[in-house]
DNA sequence: GCATGATCATGC
DNA sequence: GCATGATCATGC
């Protein structure tokens, strides 16, 4: 058959590719050849290279076009409510082989040989709409940049240490920084062999993590009218030093300092002691001066690497005896729908599953020090726990079994209570008691539609013991 | 003193 | 108006 471009030439690819700008699939393959059971999710990628590139899905270790070294990739994007279009999940690559990888460094990898160079093909995923119909919105030949290069290296070293290690099956995304190793395949059965232990691994692929992907978006949308995602300044991430070293070196010479030293020496004088938010104000913006980010903006929006790598910033006041005032929450979960996630994809996972940068202060003689600053991501083990917590709560909320008892304005739940698990539990997490989400079943013991809300927290004992101790 | 339920304050 | 990060209040 004679293609219409030659698969040998990068550049006939790509001026071949372009031509699916602004078009749908629908407009550019012969439709009436696609069965039905390919219109499905996931099969956008598949169909785009059988009917439009005329090539048989591969799943070697060879990019998809061997000779031009180029790998083809297709991403769905989100529109915010405020019109700019962002990722709309992380960008899955190659599968990681355990048995192979330990062999091999950075430099030869299956992972550079892959993803060196990679088309991109971005398209606007709309709820309901048919896959023929999705609307292709990016067209781009991306190679790695140099400036990203460091880190990313530094994440596939880790993840690749781990599985050395023999722990593969205890690998997880909050491991590394701009390169993920996500779950892939149909449900947690998917597994396959490591090499140094006979524990079956979950399949995993090497991923850009969804802040990474944006940022890709950003830079190769260039000056389009339409916002595709944002460029932020770097904190300058330099040869050879990883995110963690930067950060330390920041805070190193602030240990030990009280929150008004710190006020006065980054000249934070707009902060009342009488305000009840007072502490988590200067907690926020000691962080902020620290790392050199305006008062008015996020860090996790501010600083490039944070961005990408989107790391979540909490700051945790300790009591004189180690232990965190106050648990750790998490935004509300709504009831309709945690009983329709299944763990894997579970909201809850993806925020366990993020690397956290932790910012602890400690009450010494009635004035606040900064005491510690870790970045952390959640052992496997621990998620295994915080799972339970999760599936505890699902069944509850799907039973309609959620309140036990009235007592005067007081109502006793059901929901997983600290003392139950080491890691997490469920608590209310609203304005009041009014402050409600609709429930799929309406509850046995009071009849009721809706529900207050809540939301999963880590025990304040977790953070002591594993987050600030460990 | 802590576990659990309830609520606050801000910014977008 | 509500999502988010956080703190308050009360009974055991």
């Amino acid at each position: 058959m004679n293609l219409p471009y030659n698969p040998k030439d990068k550049k006939s690819i790509i001026d071949f590719a372009k031509l699916l700008k602004d078009k749908s699939l629908r407009q550019v393959c012969d439709v009436n050849a696609i069965k039905n059971d390919r219109r499905g999710k996931g099969h956008f990628g598949q169909i785009l290279e059988e009917f439009y590139f005329y090539y048989k899905p591969n799943s070697g270790s060879e990019p998809d076009f061997p000779i031009a070294k180029l790998e083809l990739k297709s991403s769905p994007l989100k529109r915010l409510k405020n019109k700019e279009y962002r990722s709309k999940e992380r960008l899955a690559l190659n599968i990681i082989n355990y048995v192979n990888v330990v062999n091999q460094n950075f430099e030869n990898s299956d992972f550079i040989k892959k993803n060196a160079s990679i088309l991109l093909i971005f398209y606007l995923y709309q709820a309901g709409q048919d896959i023929l119909d999705y609307h292709i919105k990016l067209v781009y030949e991306w190679s790695l940049p140099s400036i990203d290069l460091e880190i990313i290296k530094n994440d596939w070293e880790t993840i690749t240490q781990k599985i050395a290690d023999g722990r593969a099956h205890e690998l997880s995304e909050g491991d590394t920084f701009y390169l993920g190793a996500c779950t892939k395949g149909k449900n947690s059965l998917s597994v396959r062999k490591q090499p140094f232990s006979e524990i079956p691994a979950k399949q995993r692929a090497y991923s850009f993590k969804q802040g990474y992907v944006n940022h890709i978006i950003a830079s190769i949308a260039g000056d389009k009218k339409e916002v595709y995602g944002k460029l932020i300044p770097s904190i300058a991430v330099t040869n050879k030093q990883t995110i963690e070293e930067i950060v330390s070196a920041k805070f190193k010479p602030l240990i030990g300092k009280t929150d008004l030293e710190l006020l006065v020496q980054f000249h934070l004088d707009c902060f009342n002691p009488k305000m009840k938010d007072y502490y988590s104000r200067v907690s926020k913006a000691i962080v902020k001066s620290v790392l050199g980010v305006p008062q008015n903006v996020n860090v996790e929006d501010y600083i490039e690497e944070f961005a990408k790598a989107e790391i979540i910033v909490r700051t945790v006041r300790l009591k004189e005896n180690n232990l965190p005032k106050e648990d750790i929450s998490f935004p509300s979960f709504k009831y309709e729908e945690i009983v329709k996630e299944e763990w894997e994809g579970s909201n809850f996972k993806a925020i366990l599953e993020h690397k956290f940068l932790f910012v602890f202060f400690q009450f010494e003689n009635d004035q606040l020090v900064l005491r510690k600053v870790r970045f952390w991501n959640m052992p496997y083990a621990d998620i295994l726990e915080a799972e339970k917590v999760w599936a505890k709560t699902k069944e509850i909320v799907l039973k309609g079994h959620i309140v036990r008892e009235v007592k005067g304005k007081t109502r006793l739940t059901n929901f997983p209570k600290k003392t139950i698990n080491s890691v997490s539990h469920v608590r209310p997490h609203a304005s009041n008691a009014a402050d409600t989400y609709p429930l799929p079943t309406k509850d046995k013991f009071t009849q009721a539609k809706e529900y207050t809300k809540h939301c999963f927290w880590l025990n304040n004992t977790y953070v002591r013991d594993e987050i600030y101790l460990r």
